[in-house]
DNA sequence: ACATAATATTACCAAATAGCAATATTGTCA
DNA sequence: TGACAATATTGCTATTTGGTAATATTATGT
């Protein structure tokens, strides 16, 4: 079982979603967010862009369903539409740290 | 706790290795290798890519920690050097077919 | 050494895109 | 209505990169 392999459409699919979130502006979007959701000033404030760059990545990430958008009067909240994403980071970053160890381990082997 | 934010050097790190599965030939090299290590010639079949591309991929994987890599005689067999990716995929392909249904769902309340 | 097979590299082109400045849209208040 | 604030869009440029053909490298067998 568990042979099947997904076809080029569906290949594509899963590259566009690891696309959207192979941008570090786009990430650290994300992880502002990941407390409380937050006004386009207030992110942009904490990731200083310029309103015009977090507007458009802010449309990606939405357009890509991972953000969800709300108007509350004159200014759009955005809010994480799916946890699972701090999943796959939590996930990178697990493998990230393990290589760095293995490359301080070996580097240890030289030099001790 | 937990309020830490990654540093931009962090977020290009996670960016960096979310750009490498961001391409439907490298998903689909790393599909091909789940079951078991092939030499680059294999590979080459198994994706209908031209040799030099397939060796590009390849060596972009590599790089990138994901797979790794052996000599045997005159050919070179790649192998997943971390099973992570799988569980990286696995997510996202939950979330497109948990999309694709809600997708579904609301065209179904427009015309049953 | 030579021929051959397997893999890697180089140089190039076309397409995609992050970021920006300027402008447009939308909503609120007076 | 007009002025202002918040957000979105447009047009643009510079950079990146997937794919390819041609060539180089590496290993095997004679």
């Amino acid at each position: 079982m568990a042979k099947e392999l997904l076809d080029l459409e569906q290949l594509q699919a899963v590259a566009r979603l690891f696309e959207v979130l192979a941008e570090p502006t786009r990430l650290d979007i994300l992880q502002n967010l990941k407390q409380k959701s937050l006004s386009v000033n207030e992110i942009v404030s904490a990731t200083d862009c310029k309103q015009a760059n977090v507007s458009k990545q802010l449309g990606i990430l939405h357009d890509a369903g991972l953000l969800d958008r709300r108007r509350e009067g004159n200014q759009v909240f955005y809010s994480i539409a799916d946890p699972m994403i701090f999943d796959l980071c939590a996930l990178v970053c697990g493998k990230l740290k393990k290589d760095a160890q293995q490359q301080l381990a070996a580097f240890g082997k030289i030099k001790s």
